[in-house]
RNA sequence: GGCGCUAUCGUCUAGAGGCCUAGGACACAGCCCUCUCAAGGCUGGAACACGGGUUCGAAUCCCGUUAGCGCUACCA
């Protein structure tokens, strides 16, 4: 095989759909697989939809998943001459034919066969005009759109997902490739430009699949080889709907806002109709060794956000806290934390292995930086309401006890297991105490280790301030 | 309606005729660890849509049924 070609060819429709970013990683796996080019298409074909901040919105998200494109982006709308080219080519080859029934004229025509109850085909023997009516029209200059005349024979392609997929001609209308204003439908856009850019596999969504032999015929019409064609499966949505906008996080962007790192929902995605095997965790250039489009899942996958969830929090607990500095940095810019000149860095390392998502990891932080922002979730405010008296007297003690302690996990383990010895009390009623003043809630790391991360009169101070509430 | 695609635990999947009393992961339950939680370890429940073939033997091959999805526009 020379050097494979490939596209993605997203429309610039606001957002970078999850689906889309699947089926764009798996073009990248596969030509990183095979040293191919990588050919970004914006399809803005539909003007009154497209505009440069939607196109951004692509090229941002795909950065951000760190799927990155060899030539482009190229947009469509630039190819409109090289479209009605080739349509006037497949005209004047006697391939195609015109036609001028209006749309009005076409609306009625199918409303009056459905309405009988019969199927509507676009069949040039009735519905078409005579052929005086024809030379009337066109002597009259009246518009026409050309329609691409499907041959009867066998269209079947051996699909790299699928296998052998087969039509007949005849069961595919005549379909229009230009319209009366001049400008091309999908069908003749794409393949137009797929063989101008000289692509040799398309992967893309398989919802393309009934698309894919009219594009065949035209490819053959227009006496261009014929791609590859891969067609990968749906994402769905958890009530098994197409994941959509509307119901529920669909745009990676959503990912991003929720504090999912790049490599996690990379992962993730990739294991969505594709699988190395039995690992799940699987690192980028493991991906590409093994990636191969026959083993791409022919069934449409479920979209499930705990399995991401997880996934993120094992990339998030394996990272350096060095490596999170700066998504966590920006997170609490967000959030309006100052920390001053505060061990930021210490702080996240002592709590990302509890946190599953940044977002959630910088909440985590905030409460640590600063105490006002501790409010006692359910089993914190539980924990209170049970201790009653004793609950504050645990932390004028700890107060007292950590006051001539060395600052390190070490020393103040030693100090509050002596305080607990000496006092006959549990561990627990010293320790859970000083987690709920500090954290408001009763999960953290170890309460010696938490102690340290935050500043030693900064910890006392708060302490002592629970306890007097 | 027509044409096409798909069908393994709740979810993501392994499985290319015997290795399958169907394996792993998420989630769930229990136990261990522990001041708590997370992580980790162990254990458990949980699936080949249904019906026919082919074969000594089928989750794997063929046919049908059912269900879901896609397309059927001068949308992309």
């Amino acid at each position: 095989m020379s050097l494979p070609r490939v596209r993605f060819a997203p429309s610039p429709t606001g957002y970078l759909h999850v689906g889309g970013a699947r089926t764009a990683l798996f073009n990248w796996l596969f030509v990183k697989r095979h040293r191919g080019v990588f050919v970004l298409r914006i399809e803005d074909t539909d003007k009154q939809r497209s505009t440069d901040a939607h196109t951004q919105v692509i090229l941002d998200g795909m950065r951000w998943l760190g799927i990155t494109w060899d030539e482009g982006p190229y947009f469509q709308g630039d190819y409109a001459e090289r479209h009605k080219a080739d349509a006037e080519r497949l005209l004047a080859a006697g391939k195609a034919y015109k036609d001028f029934l209006t749309t009005d004229e076409l609306a009625e025509a199918r409303s009056r066969i459905e309405a009988s109850g019969g199927t509507f085909r676009y069949d040039r023997a009735t519905l078409g005009l005579s052929a005086e009516e024809v030379v009337r029209r066109e002597a009259a200059g009246a518009p026409y759109a050309i329609r691409f005349e499907v041959p009867q024979e066998e269209i079947a392609w051996d699909d790299a997902v699928h296998g052998r997929i087969s039509w007949q001609g005849r069961d595919i209308d005549d379909f229009i490739i230009l319209r009366s204003d001049g400008s091309a439908i999908y069908n003749l856009a794409v393949v137009s430009d797929d063989i101008a850019m000289r692509i040799t596999h398309v992967i893309r969504g398989d919802d393309h699949i009934s698309n894919t032999p009219k594009q065949i015929a035209l490819y053959r019409a227009l006496g261009a080889p014929q791609p590859v064609f891969a067609h990968v499966p749906m994402i769905l949505g958890t009530d098994g709907k197409k994941l959509s906008k509307r119901r529920a996080a669909a745009a990676v962007g959503d990912y991003q806002d929720m504090g999912i790192l790049p490599a996690a929902m990379r992962n993730f995605l990739a294991l969505l109709g594709w699988s190395p095997g039995q690992e799940e965790i699987v690192s980028e250039p493991e991906m590409i060794a093994r990636f191969a489009l026959e083993d791409i899942q022919k069934k449409a996958a479920v979209f499930d956000t705990t399995k991401l969830e997880w996934m993120n929090g094992q990339y998030l607990s394996a990272l350096p806290g060095s490596e999170l500095l700066a998504p966590v940095t920006r997170q609490l810019q967000l959030l309006g934390v100052e920390w001053g000149n505060r061990d930021l860095l210490g702080v996240i390392t002592a709590a990302k292995t509890r946190a599953r998502t940044i977002t959630h990891l910088a909440e985590q932080v905030a409460v640590r930086l600063d105490g006002s922002r501790v409010v006692r979730d359910e089993k914190g405010v539980a924990l209170v309401a049970k201790m009653g008296e004793r609950f504050p007297a645990a932390l004028r003690l700890a107060t007292v006890a950590l006051q001539e302690v060395e600052w390190n996990p070490t020393a103040i383990e030693a100090a509050l297991k002596a305080l607990a010895e000496r006092e006959g009390l549990k561990l627990g009623d010293v320790m859970q105490p000083i987690r709920v003043a500090l954290t408001g809630g009763t999960v953290s790391e170890p309460v010696h280790e938490l102690l340290a991360v935050i500043d030693r009169d900064d910890a006392l101070r708060r302490l002592a301030a629970t306890a007097a509430t």
